[in-house]
DNA sequence: TCTGGGGTCCTAGGACCC
DNA sequence: TCTGGGGTCCTAGGACCC
């Protein structure tokens, strides 16, 4: 059995240029939340030397001389497009693992013809349906895979697909894939592999086991194993029920008075308890953090939580936790940057709690009110109707002036197309 | 001047139990 | 002089992913 990984090429880029052709030929970045980082570079930016997550102001300048184009990050427009290509995707009738926005493992089928013809086959039915390229790597291990993909992106004459059956056939790649860019290997665990002179996979490959297990404890072991085509990972078809749920935001400008940042906080925690309704989940621990520029000296940054005797998805119940929590934790005179709201310990709506000193928390008669509030605010949009102390009326709290249309997910900003004759 | 957001997994160490 | 051994559970923090 053997796994493919597909990913969209410089996905936000692709999205942003599915719907604006002049886009093609030029440098074109697409900036993180509140303008701060490059998230997405196109093949022109990367020649320029941007890095992935560089400081957006620290390569203004190079993209206005060099003709680039910025966009802010514009998600309900990438997350539709993914929806679109994962659908694509599954029109092969194979099992397929959504891994992330731009990325899925899918199983392949046993050898009935030639596995890069299929692949080639996919390339082109995702950019023919979406207009999003992509690259595929084949391998019997996801770890090996994500190795093939990284080097069918890299090579033209590869034509986005890259199949390694064997270890055989993995091994020259093996040899001149960085230590780097394994799956699972950070800065950190890189760092520590070079001062042992290993640089590139097959160095690590020629480590002992009991040697990689005490050094880089069972994750390091696993990645060793996998990249020897010994499977440790399975695909994973159905998602598995998440585990916490934060929503977090940077200010541009930064918050000084407490009321301000209590009125954020109850936004963010409206949206948190939202997040966890949609997914009938409920949490039984809510924490909220508030930072300081972190790059700053001097720099702030404390959380406070609570939990709940029974657990909850009622918003003005975790809004008035959220609450006590910044009350804890505000210190007056200081300009914060950015905050968030931390839920966890989750658990299923309908597993029926039994609590005999608190009064039982989830009455029907609040379920029917998120209900109602769930409802209307799909019905008409995301903050139709809102609870008076979030901050709904204020301005946008991030930076975002070069934003896209929702292309695809608003009926105002559907394209229009003039033809000329 | 200016540096994202949302997740997961693993480990070490403390508290506590008998 | 000399102070056990073997568990569990929880939490904070680090590392990593996209």
């Amino acid at each position: 059995m053997m796994f493919a990984l597909i990913d969209c090429n410089n996905f936000y880029v692709s999205c942003e240029r599915v719907f604006n052709p002049k886009l093609f030929g030029r440098p074109v970045v697409v900036l993180s939340n509140n303008d701060g980082c490059i998230v997405a570079r196109s093949n022109e930016a990367k020649a320029l030397g941007i890095p992935m997550g560089a400081p957006f102001f620290q390569y203004r300048d190079l993209l206005e001389k060099t003709g680039g184009v910025v966009f802010s990050a514009n998600f309900p427009l990438y997350a539709d497009m993914s929806n679109r290509v994962i659908q694509t995707l599954e029109s092969f009738d194979l099992p397929v693992e959504i891994y992330s926005i731009d990325e899925a493992f899918m199983e392949m089928p046993k050898m009935h013809r030639p596995l890069n013809d299929l692949a080639q086959e996919m390339v082109h039915r995702v950019l023919q349906w979406t207009g999003i390229p992509i690259s595929i790597g084949i391998a019997p291990t996801k770890t090996l895979a994500k190795m093939a993909n990284k080097f069918a992106k890299k090579d033209p004459k590869l034509r986005g697909a890259l199949v390694l059956p064997t270890l055989m056939d993995a091994d020259p790649f093996l040899q001149r894939f960085p230590v780097e860019d394994i799956w699972g290997i950070g800065s950190t665990t890189a760092k520590f592999l070079k001062r042992h002179h290993i640089f590139y996979a097959k160095d690590f490959l020629k480590l002992d086991q009991r040697y990689v297990k005490k050094h880089l404890t069972v994750t390091g072991l696993r990645i060793f194993l996998e990249l020897s085509a010994i499977r440790c990972h399975q695909l994973e078809e159905i998602a598995a029920t998440r585990k916490s749920v934060v929503v977090s935001r940077s200010f541009t400008p930064e918050i000084s008075e407490f009321w301000d940042l209590h009125r954020v906080i109850a936004g963010f925690t409206a949206r948190a308890a939202g997040k966890l309704r949609k997914a009938g989940l409920t949490a039984g621990y809510l924490s909220v953090f508030i930072t300081t520029n972190r790059f700053a000296k001097n720099h702030y940054a404390k959380a406070a939580h609570i939990t709940f005797p029974l657990s909850s998805s009622y918003t003005p119940l975790l809004m008035k936790g959220a609450s006590s929590c910044l009350y804890k934790i505000f210190k007056q005179g200081l300009a914060y940057k950015k905050a968030g709201v931390f839920l966890t310990d989750l658990r299923n709506q309908d597993v029926d709690q039994q609590d005999f000193f608190e009064k039982k928390l989830q009455e029907p008669k609040q379920n029917r009110l998120m209900k109602i509030l769930d409802h209307i605010n799909f019905q008409y949009g995301e903050g139709s109707l809102f609870f008076a102390r979030e901050n709904r009326k204020c301005k946008s709290l991030a930076a975002a002036s070069r934003r896209s249309a929702r292309y695809t997910t608003n009926w105002h900003d559907l394209l229009s197309v003039k033809l000329r004759y």
